[in-house]
DNA sequence: TTTGTATATCGTAATATTGCAATATAATAA
DNA sequence: TTATTATATTGCAATATTACGATATACAAA
């Protein structure tokens, strides 16, 4: 075995997995962070921003749209990240409802 | 190659990325689904409400325990799990801060 | 056209994750 | 003591992820 049994669970449960997962490596992390704290979203430059070559960043940065964390604009050469407020809203609403939930709780 | 360069990146990033990754399979999501799900925190049946087989549930509960997901208390010869606020607390927190950088910008 | 610049894709090696049967451990019950 | 029950650990095969060199693509400038 190895793969995962995503039939087994359901649609809301695969969907929020696939969000955690785009942000369960650091440099994706950094990638958000990065892309917060810039002004403009006119931002190509993410690669010299990370310790790492220019195709893995390339490969997280694919796995971060993958996951609508992030859009990119292409702007000539170059192309404009940013993060997609939609999917942020999403994950906040997921913890709103635990919050939530745990309210009702003993521990 | 293979290895994440975890050294390469802050211990906030690290951090982030280890919680994110302890929720990025659907079985953890469920897993935390069904901890909110019930009344008490004396729950010592989640193999039974997973399609899993025990060892591969007693794995993501290890997993969900050392990202401090969840807390596991012994009693007698069952285990009570539940969730920790304070892990979601920290999650709140690093969406509350990423909404905020959001509001000042332009995409 | 050619050259340069920015980003994506391919191919592949190293490593990590997933899932489970078999087995071990630990506490309770008989 | 010997079951029984609940959970953890081990070992391993299948699969996925990570990283990067080489290469491809796409657009702009000369």
């Amino acid at each position: 075995m190895g793969a995962s049994k995503l039939e087994s669970f359901s649609a809301e449960q695969n969907e929020m997995a696939k969000i955690f997962k785009a942000l369960s490596h650091p440099a994706r992390i950094a990638i958000v962070d990065y892309l917060l704290s810039v002004d403009t979203c006119i931002c190509g430059d993410i690669v010299n921003k990370l310790p790492l070559a220019q195709p893995t960043v390339s490969q997280h940065l694919k796995e971060l749209k993958n996951a609508n964390i992030i859009k990119g604009n292409i702007e000539g050469t170059a192309i404009c990240y940013c993060i997609n407020p939609d999917t942020i809203d999403k994950i906040e609403n997921h913890f709103g409802i635990i919050r939530h939930k745990l309210k009702n709780k003993c521990c």
